[in-house]
DNA sequence: GCACAATTTAAACAAGTGTTTGAAATGTAC
DNA sequence: GTACATTTCAAACACTTGTTTAAATTGTGC
């Protein structure tokens, strides 16, 4: 029952990079097993299927990440007044960052995969993460409905739909983006800077004043 | 040399419905030809390569919407004073929603196609795009910049890419969450009304005071 | 040592992919 | 109708995919 730890372990650091550098359907499991050395029928011998290890890769982090920010939602609901926005948003920072001593580079390897789960059609990890971790995200929901307090439900749905697409479409294209962000402005770009950048971003556009279909924009027609 | 025009429109009207649905990769050439009742060879005979039909698909509603865009943005360049950013995005909307003229839901496929073009692993379609669009999405680039004189180029570069992020992911997921705020929220989403959403949320976004890595943010510490 | 389970291995499997081929069919001009 | 180019078609091609098989190897308890 003990035997290779080994084998197993090869395969999902194998299987990491190769899924947030290329995706998961445009990674073959012969690039996988190549890559750790192991034999080609490991795969299905240790995890069943390629779905499996997809979820067996995603677990390793957000079994680490989902229960620091259970704790974190927890603690700032046990507060009485409603929390700052930008406050509830900065919980994430540390429980992602502390993803770097579950693997070298983790925070960025998890939140490539997170992109690639969300934009790469594979169904089955939406449905996982819901399942497996909904009851932590509810808390999150509630924590931002209370701190938005004039924001309508459905309003506070699509955007933070809007965010999750922000996140997940930048951490999936984060290499490239940092690297045109190095030629162009030559700044040094790593993890962390995109988080702190995204912040504000994500804070200001979950909060912003609500659109009313009734009334035109402010300015918005330049004649009449 | 006229023949058949219908052969390439039919191969053109099926790829797109099953291109914004599946994405491009998990879409084969085989249930394209099917759809559209015409024969495996027909796309390789019409255009080419699955690459060359892809970027077919595109450049039917590209052509049509870089044109418009171009209009609009020249216009707001020969304004004086710089122009509202809300103004600036809003530019979007009327030739969006033209693209239902160049075909039933136009507006809401292109968008899709969009999405899965940034999001599958399609780096030919980013080439493609930037190659031959590139001058007019640089036009609204600079109206940004002018809306926003306050901001770093940095911030702004990557300001735009979150935005982008915002518009390709909910694009892409677009059917998915538009079928939960039915069930959830019992309202009627067309990509009108999606579009003038994101609207707002994008323009406080790319307009976010800007963060500084010196001082810690307001508030952000809930002790001492 | 033996017995038995866990693991590894090379090979094959069935199904799917995009693309090419060469003959058949169709259209067009004279 | 003949001649020629365009388009369609069924079939095959070469290749990749995830998964399975059955034999060989290794590890473990006695």
């Amino acid at each position: 029952m003990v035997a290779k730890q080994n084998t197993q372990q090869k395969i999902l650091d194998a299987a990491q990079s190769l899924f947030a550098e290329t995706g998961f359907n445009d990674t073959s499991l012969r690039q996988i097993t190549s890559l750790a050395e192991v034999n080609l029928a490991a795969v299905n011998y240790h995890f069943g299927s390629k779905k499996e290890l997809i979820q067996a890769v995603l677990q390793r982090y957000l079994r680490v990440l989902m229960a620091r920010l259970d704790q974190e939602f927890s603690r700032l609901l046990a507060v009485q007044q409603p929390n700052n926005l930008t406050q509830v948003l900065a919980v994430f920072v540390k429980p992602l960052l502390e993803l770097n001593s579950v693997h070298n580079n983790g925070t960025r390897i998890f939140l490539q995969l997170l992109g690639r789960g969300y934009t790469d059609v594979q169904g089955h990890l939406r449905w996982f993460i819901n399942h497996n971790y909904g009851r932590v995200l509810d808390k999150f929901v509630l924590l931002v409905q209370q701190s938005c307090p004039q924001l309508p439900a459905s309003e506070l749905f699509w955007r933070l739909h809007f965010s999750l697409g922000t996140v997940v479409f930048t951490m999936a294209s984060n290499e490239a983006l940092a690297e045109i962000a190095e030629a162009d402005f030559s700044e040094e770009v790593d993890i962390e800077g995109v988080i702190q950048r995204l912040l504000p971003y994500l804070a200001a556009g979950i909060a912003a004043p609500v659109f009313s279909r009734s009334q035109p924009q402010q300015q918005l027609r330049s004649g009449t």
